[in-house]
Order: structure tokens, then C-alpha cells, then sequence
DNA sequence: GTGAAAGCGCTAACAC
DNA sequence: GTGTTAGCGCTTTCAC
């Protein structure tokens, strides 16, 4: 048996190896073992040694065998650049990945790729991350997709006025969004969304039941359709229950500052006994003014926030937050793409999942 | 001048053109525009295309500057597959990117990974994640490695008793740690890394500027080097003031729980007036504790953490933190990745940065 | 400065 | 079931 051991020098792959076309190197600088390499040790062609690796059905038993363990003994795997070349495919999908947001509770995103690395894999792709463009949105999403150099995108970035999927479809190019489509209710294209609206519902309905009848609401803009959709789940349990929501609602920025001036204000002037917030963000803004007025969160004040971060599960006595489930947005973001690279018809272009209510101290006493 | 557009049906590409082999398509399925297309509208030929590109350097101004025209006019990005076949590289860097820790307040990881693919895009890579294999640890590195997917990676996972190191270096895979050979201090690897143990100076010295002597710590179980490495940072420091640390060192598992506990009893058996934590995780752990207690951070009790996460940053009144520059070890990764991959002699194997403290109400009144 | 030829490693199409 | 042929789009020689 040929004796074979593969590897780099500064960079350069080299091997050990009388190669299938007659040269004996010993650490010369050489390619990795390829398809030949493979089919000259197993004594076939090479066109079989491609269906051992893509289509073993094809192969009689004891021929795939033997190619088997040429591939073992050789230490083969098949050149991506090749094979993509060939296939016109990339095994790869492409997501910006925009600089983290510091000051803010909010990292939902992050571990959205941990989910979506892990689901892709199992798909047989690999995420390719790579940065925003702030004078040109679309620059990242073009250059790949002319280099062919990603198979499909995930686009995260869903907000209003985003002409990423708006492009994206115009340019034909596979994508799946991970935001619902909210300024074109037209849209085609597939997506998988949370049903933030049923996650405040289930928020509203615990503060309700833990006696609460005053409960506020702290929101982002008008301009949001993400934020108003998460209020309605507010206002609509409210009046379910014939609660009063007249100067119980406030519309700020997603910050933890807005969020306490927020707060403030709604407990002088209208003075709940809960709230309900549009993030986490905002849910430590409420925090931060329950703690400069001494009042204790779940004891005096209830507080629910949205996210389920960090911040809220390791807030001392914790935070009660809305869960997205994340792990499962990526795994259907990932069944999505398949479908559509796969040129399956599409049945069913949207995704609602429904979201968890993370109890903490922050809402239970 | 010949109109052409791009795009793809149902992930094929098309376009509506006559191309270069004479074919007449109207939106049938078809590939983008290569070099050849280029080349014909600029009445030049394929390699002439090419060397504008990469070496414009070599063309006559006005052959470049119609190749140019070309190249817009029909939208042409070369091809990667192609690319990568022919040159051997694949412009993608290769990280591992473990699955996200929650109940704590690590994420030190997720905002370096913000900061690589920026920096990755300055020197022309795009990042790749994938996912770790807990029974095979090197697998997903190994995969990509022979089937050459990328051109190198970067290693953060760098604790004691980690294999990939030593293999990737074993196979002579191009790699740049972030993160110290703490187990391998004769390891020729680039790395680059943080000074915890200077952080952990700093914040140290801040306490005693704060007026405190009797200042705790609390970290990491001994195997970790990374955590005796941010040790003797307060040791030294308190030793240079003349200090006691009997009885004012801990060493726990890294969760909110082992810190809180570990904050009990100290604050039972030895009095401390301030704490110096391995991650803001074990600060949370110690808030939560000062908080079951009614104690105030900051005017009671000094707390720092380590890490400057958005639960630091959050958190009512703050914690005061160890921040580590890693936009900055980004930038120094892909400059080592870059001499690594142009094969320029290693001068400095080894990079280490200086955190700063960011200072918040935990420590100060 | 520009062009012609070769080939990177793989798989689709077809022959046997 | 296996082998042969061709070619994906690019860059690297080497002529001219």
C-alpha cells in the first residue's frame, strides 16, 4: 500500500507520494491526492470515483469498496473550486453581517448565524459572512452574486424602505429573509418571521394574570412596522381584557436611555403597575428608573422585555423576556433555501413561528 | 453598444444577449458574462481581459480603458469557482464558530467575529463559519483543509488541551490564533491575543485609586491559564500596594451561580470592599448576590468584570469593565494572515494587545 | 503590450 | 456498471 501523508509547507500543499503521473515527491510542493490520484489507486476510471463520491448507488458493491478505501488511504476529498466550477454551485450562502450593536441588549442576530451555521451544515452549506456597504447597500450582495461565489443569501435586514429583497428579486437571485416582507405584502420571495405580536399577547396575558391591570406599553416609532405589529399584540389583549390602555403607551427610540425617560413619565403620569417592552433595550431602560427610584422589578413593578438576551437571563433576580426561537427560524430558513435551490415549488412562501414567554423575577414575585 | 441583463429564473442565470459564441438568448437560461464575453465586446482577447483586472499595470491606457467600458457595460465579476481553481486560493478565511453561550455573558466571541469580517473585507477575504463536531474536534477544519474551501483560519478555541492547534500545525495548515499557545509556549504559530492580565492591573489599580484595600478576586479554576493569567494581574498589583489576598481569592466554574456564591462567601469571611472578576459572567454573579443582600454596586461594594459585554453596558448604573480591543485583534489577525499567506517571514509570531477599563457605577460613586 | 495554448479538478453526457 | 470525452472560466506560461 502506498504510504501517504498530505499537508501544507508555509502554505504550500506537499505530499509524500509516487503521484499517478509517474513523479515521486517527498515533500515537494504538489497538489492534494485528486479524483486520478483516487482512480489509478482503486484501478478506475476517474468518472467512477465521482460516482462513488456523488451517486455510490451506481457503483457494484465491491467496486465502491475498493474506491472506498483508496479515498481513505489517499486522504481524498474533492476539490471545492473544481467541483463549483463544474457545478456552478458554491455549497455556500451569504448573509451580511452588520457590526454589532453595543449599548443595546440587542444581539438577536448573533445568535440567529450560531443557529444558521449549525442547520446549514446539516444542508451541506457553509455561511459566508460579509459586511455591509453603508453607501451602498447592495454593493456585497452584487459582487457576489456576479462572482458567483454564494449559492443563495439570507437576508436579515427586513425593515422598511430595505431594498436588499427588493433587488434580490429583481436580480433573480435565491434568497430567504428572515423578517417578514412588511412594506410589500406582495412579495414572493420565502421567509420565516416570529410572530412577535403573540409573543407580547403571551407577555400581556402573564402580567394579567398575575393581577396586573395598569400595564404600559414601552414601543419603537410609528415608522416600524416590527414595533407596531409587537403593540398590537399589547393593545389587543388590553382590550380582550376591557383594560384601559389611554396614556399607557410610549413610541422611543431603541435605547436604554429612551427607555427610562419613557418610564419615567408613564409611572408620574399614569402610574402602571407593569410594562411591557418592545426589547430588552428598552426593558433595562425601565429597570434603570425602577432602580433610581427604589422600586423593586416583580415586587412593585412588573417588567417584560423582548429578546430573551444575555442581559435578561443574567439580570440579578432576571429579567422576563419574550423568546425567539431562533434555532428554529434557522432551521426553516435553511429548509426554504433548499426547497428553492432545489427548484421545488413553492406551497408555502412565509413562516410564522410562535415565540416563548422566559419567566423571570422581573414578572413573578 | 450591446444591452445585457442579468439576473437568474429560478436560480438559473439568464440573460438577454448575443454572446460570444454567437448564440442569440432572450432571457434562456444561460451563464453570466466571462472574460471571453469581455474580451469580444472589447475587441481584445481573453488574457488581455484577464491582466486588466489583475494587472492593469500592464495594459496601454486606452486598451485599459476599453476593457473597462466592457467589463461595466456587461456587468462582469470574474468568476470565483474559476478562479479559485486556477490560482489554488479561495479568498475565504476559515472560523469555527461554537454554538452561543447563554445564561452568561460571554459574546466576547461573536463581537470579534463582527470586527474579522471587517477586516477580512479590506484585504479581500470573505469569512467562513462552521460548526464544531464535539466528538471530532478537528473535522471541520479537516474537511475544508483537503477539500482546499478555504485558504486559512483562525483559531479561537486556543484553551489548554486543544488539539486543533497542534494538528492544524501538524498538517502545515496556514492558521492565525486569537488567543496565546498557553499550553505550547515553544509553538511557532502567528497569534495574537489580549493582556488579561494587564486589564486586570488596571482595574485593579483603579479600585485602590478608589480608595479600596481590601479588594477580592474572583476567577477561573486553576487548569485555566487564561484565568491565572488574569490572576496575577490582581496579585501583582495588590502585592506592589502592600495588600492582603489571604482569603480574598476564589476560583469557580464560570456561571452567574459560582459567582454569586463565591461573593457570599467572601463577603462572609473576609470583608472585601471591592471585587475584581475573570468575566463580567462572575460580576453578574456577584451584583446578584450585593442585590439579595440590599447591598448598592458601587457605594457599598465595588464590582468589575471583564469583557465589556452589553450586559455590562446595560446593567442599571453599569459595570465597570475590562475591555478588550478586539477590532483591534481583528485587524492584527488578518495583517498575520495576510504575511502568512504571502508567505513574508514571521518576524513577530506573537501580538499582544492592551485592554482599557471601562469605568461605570459598579466601581465608582 | 498583446495573443495563443494549456490545464487547474471536477462532473454531465454519452458510449460501451 | 464502468469508461471516454468534453468543457466549466479562469490564469500562467510563452510567443510575437
Amino acid at each position: 500500500m502506498l504510504s501517504t501523508r498530505l499537508g501544507t509547507i508555509k502554505g504550500v500543499h506537499v505530499r509524500s507520494h509516487v503521484r499517478s503521473d509517474g513523479r515521486i515527491t517527498g515533500h515537494i510542493p504538489v497538489s492534494p491526492p485528486t479524483l486520478a490520484d483516487v482512480a489509478e489507486l482503486a484501478g478506475v476510471s476517474r468518472q467512477t470515483v465521482s460516482n462513488a463520491v456523488n451517486n455510490p448507488d451506481l457503483l457494484r458493491a465491491d467496486t465502491l469498496e475498493r474506491v472506498r478505501r483508496a479515498i481513505e488511504d489517499l486522504g481524498y476529498s474533492p476539490n471545492r473550486a473544481a467541483r463549483n466550477l463544474r457545478t456552478r454551485t458554491s455549497s455556500l450562502i451569504g448573509m451580511r453581517f452588520a457590526p454589532a450593536q453595543e449599548g443595546t441588549a440587542n444581539a438577536a442576530i448573533d445568535r440567529f448565524v450560531h443557529s444558521l451555521v449549525e442547520a446549514s451544515e446539516v444542508a451541506g452549506y457553509h455561511v459566508l459572512l460579509f459586511p455591509g456597504d453603508d453607501l451602498d447597500p447592495v454593493r456585497g450582495y452584487d459582487d457576489l452574486l456576479r462572482s458567483t461565489a454564494v449559492d443563495a443569501f439570507v437576508v436579515t435586514d427586513t425593515w422598511l424602505g430595505n431594498p436588499q429583497a427588493a433587488w434580490l428579486t429583481d436580480q433573480r437571485a435565491p434568497f430567504v429573509a428572515f423578517g417578514r416582507p412588511w412594506d410589500d405584502p406582495g412579495a414572493t420571495h420565502p421567509w420565516v418571521d416570529v410572530d412577535g405580536a403573540a409573543g407580547i399577547r403571551l407577555a400581556t396575558e402573564h402580567l394579567f394574570d398575575q393581577g396586573h391591570t395598569r400595564i404600559a406599553w414601552i414601543g419603537w416609532r410609528k415608522d416600524s412596522p416590527l414595533g407596531e405589529d409587537r403593540r398590537s399584540g399589547w393593545s389587543t389583549t388590553m382590550h380582550a381584557h376591557g383594560l384601559p390602555t389611554t396614556g399607557l403607551a410610549s413610541r422611543v427610540e431603541d435605547t436604554v436611555q429612551s427607555g427610562a425617560e419613557a418610564a419615567a413619565v408613564l409611572l408620574d403620569e399614569s402610574a402602571p403597575t407593569a410594562f411591557v417592552c418592545a426589547s430588552d433595550t428598552l426593558a433595562m431602560g425601565v429597570l434603570h428608573t425602577l432602580w433610581i427610584r427604589q422600586l423593586a422589578p416583580g415586587r412593585d413593578i412588573a417588567v417584560v422585555g423582548f429578546d430573551d438576551s444575555q442581559v435578561a437571563q443574567v439580570f440579578p433576580g432576571g429579567l422576563t423576556s419574550v423568546r425567539q426561537p431562533l434555532e428554529q427560524a434557522a432551521v426553516e430558513v435553511v429548509k426554504a433555501l433548499e426547497a428553492l435551490l432545489t427548484h421545488q415549488p413553492v406551497e408555502n412562501p412565509g413562516v410564522l413561528l410562535k415565540p416563548t414567554l422566559a419567566l423571570r423575577g422581573s414578572s413573578v414575585v
